[in-house]
DNA sequence: CGCCTTGTTTGCGCCAGCGCAACGAAGCCA
DNA sequence: TGGCTTCGTTGCGCTGGCGCAAACAAGGCG
């Protein structure tokens, strides 16, 4: 269970590592070292110096940014495959939030100097990395613009919608997200007692299914209408 | 007036090509074109293959997204020396929102398979490439972050604090920006009607002064007091 | 099993900000 | 110079969503 052995196949099917030849996923794999962390474990924390840069094997991981008040914005959700607390490494050398293990996670991590140096060796990493930075920063102009535009109801729609596409199967029964109320309206840019008032009407809809800290899509079509500002279509 | 020669001292002080050898320098220089636009052409569209790669010479341009109601948000304001329209080159060949000249302006542009040659040549280019997309991933965290947790007059302050940190130079006399009420509030996350009320109470507080399509800021350090949620300090 | 912590629900009052409408002002063009 | 277009201002009424408060539910742990 708690086996996650770090393959080269696991390396070659991860978004950064995609393309590398053979020689580079080896290197690769020999400088990393393993972590697992229980959940709700924070892996790194907002403003210190960036030791690592992070790949997840295992479970799912929310990167928090607080304000000086302490209000927190979910900036981004991680699953299985994906690098993240890398985008300080090029900025200040300082994490620009920080990371939350929502479930019991594994991760393989570098450190800092040897991963640029991986960068810097094998251009397919390189080509990687500024195809996957602009990807975040198009979804990041994309939220920006429903966080002005759209309505709590949609938005929820679309954090929910934005994470349930990244699934390669559609698991029948419904795709069950370790989110608590609080976790999605940090999300969508609301309060917990909207985003559970919203949650209520979806339960009663069948169109989602909650419990305690998780929610589970029962209708993909449905919140794909309600994202898109139409009535809920039957 | 309408003089804004490229030559190698431009192009070695711009965000993307700092940093490069003389040699790589000459080599971009040749393969560019320069375009003069007036204010307010549409530089390119949302949904368009990108064609090529732009560096802001002279004059303001912003970058806008729009959604299926035609609701806009601004993006992004691009001031001399800046680099934009090169995200889409990096995910699917297509620019993610649209360009509109603030003022008249003039940029150098290569041609999108030229541009993302000089990037695979120069390695100095692909770092500066990737840190620039890291920043602006940031600045973008950052807004969101404060869509969610600030109000309306915080965040008008942070859109132009924002702007007016990047001059180099502190002007006497205030730093004019070419925005309307409307751009102001697309940069903000609100309406035109509560922008245009906000900068109304701050001309009568002698913060910011403002006209038809521009505001002019006077005093950075009460801006800044707003942005934090501090009461008007003196 | 019972306590404690953490998470969820829901009623209720309130208000920041939206957005219509109407007017006013500035610039552009012929 | 006059007309037209674009942009800005402000009064007014309304409401989506906030956020307190209080009760309830689900686990975790000793």
């Amino acid at each position: 269970m708690n086996a996650a052995p770090l393959t080269p196949a696991v390396l070659a099917g991860s978004d950064l590592f995609r393309g590398l030849p053979a020689r580079g996923t080896g290197e690769a794999l020999r400088q990393a070292s393993l972590v697992t962390h229980t959940r709700g474990t924070r892996i790194f924390s907002q403003g210190a110096p960036v030791k690592h840069a992070h790949l997840l094997l295992r479970g799912r991981v929310k990167i928090v940014q607080s304000n000086a008040q302490g209000e927190q914005v979910i900036v981004r959700l991680i699953r299985p495959g994906e690098t993240f607390g890398t985008l300080g490494l090029y900025v200040d050398g300082l994490y620009p939030a920080e990371a939350v293990a929502l479930s019991e996670a594994t991760e393989a991590r570098w450190h800092a100097g040897t991963f640029t140096g991986l960068v810097q060796k094998y251009p397919e990493i390189a080509l990687n990395l500024v195809r996957l930075v602009c990807e975040r920063l198009q979804e990041a102009q994309a939220r920006l613009r429903e966080m002005s535009t759209e309505r709590v109801e949609q938005r929820v729609a679309n954090a929910l919608l934005r994470f349930a596409v990244r699934e390669k199967a559609p698991e029948r029964g419904g795709l069950r997200l370790p989110l608590s109320r609080r976790d999605i309206a940090e999300l969508a840019g609301t309060t917990m007692y909207t985003a559970s008032r919203v949650l209520t009407a979806w339960q009663r809809a069948g169109i989602a299914s909650s419990g305690r800290a998780n929610v589970t899509i029962l209708r993909p079509d449905a919140l794909a209408a309600i994202s898109s500002g139409r009535p809920s279509s039957q």
